[in-house]
DNA sequence: CGTCAATGGTTGATGATGTCAATTGTTTAT
DNA sequence: ATAAACAATTGACATCATCAACCATTGACG
């Protein structure tokens, strides 16, 4: 449950990590930086299905109402978001269908094409899905308000000049 | 190789992208650092199977390979970093272990365990696959250095008062 | 107009990933 | 010594992912 806690013993973190296994030697400050962040996702990411299964989505599922928020999306947008196979894409949606959380429309304008909507259920149910997903992790949430408002600032400016 | 940038374009969105949702309603200084940082993490995620493709592993695969550099790991620990059935890592291993990537080695102490270690081709592998996880994506790689330091020190208190 | 290549989505075959329930072997506790 | 607990495996089954083949629609070109 907990989560972002493994309690498995284990040494694990303590020293710059799991990162090692090239030379280990520093590289440059983008590396630096980067190597730490990398840490703080992948520990989340290894709670990403357990999160996602407590609304009884798998991980991929859970990704795609994450996506459909924004408005409609055509059955191949979704399958490039994904950077999987089109066809792979048609059971997702399949499945996510039968539960009445999205719906496929013939677009007008080319009827070969199938946009995709969430319903009432999707949109109720993606919101709560989003709440938990915004809860910040221990290690976020324990963090000073100094660094936070840093944090804040340095990837508002990061994702504003990308 | 490029890899980060999607490329795929389409209608869709154009807007602040998928944070939204919920309120977006601002939420504590930890919600809106988070907000961010998930960003980030999410769009970088979205690759990890095209670059554990790279090597001819699979996301988890290239995962498993990650937590093994560390040193030996037990089954059941392995399962459990995984937040996975142990069922699941049976077979795992055993694909692992049929490409020569890694051993299985009865624990002495206990004979039900059964240690994972690293071959040397699994060593190497390894290396190559962590050399090419720790280039920073794009996003980082454009910060100021003022930034990346900042970011950097951040992440290295908060991972240790962890 | 008619043909034909290109495109969007589905289907079928196959393999990897994941869960659960049941089993085998090995501790550990009583 | 018997029973409970545990580590790993097996088998049944759903999901995720790819590829190849297919149908319908669109658009271009003779």
């Amino acid at each position: 449950m907990d989560g972002y806690s493994d309690g498995s013993s284990e040494q694990v973190t303590r020293r710059p990590a799991v990162t090692g296994g090239t030379t280990e030697g520093e590289g440059g400050l983008p590396e630096q930086a980067w190597t730490l962040l990398f840490e703080l996702l992948h520990t989340h990411m290894r709670n990403f299905p357990a999160l996602a299964a407590e609304f009884d989505l798998s991980p991929v599922q859970a990704h795609v109402l994450r996506q459909l928020g924004e408005g409609a999306l055509a059955m191949s947008t979704l399958a490039n978001y994904l950077s999987c196979d089109a066809s792979n894409v048609t059971g997702l949606v399949d499945r996510l269908e039968a539960r009445g959380l999205v719906e496929r429309k013939s677009s007008e304008q080319d009827r070969r094409v199938k946009m995709l909507v969430l319903t009432q259920a999707g949109v109720e149910l993606r919101g709560r899905l989003m709440a938990r997903l915004s809860a910040p992790p221990p290690l976020i949430a324990a963090m000073p308000d100094e660094d936070l408002a840093a944090l804040r600032d340095i990837m508002r400016r990061a994702l504003k000049t990308q």
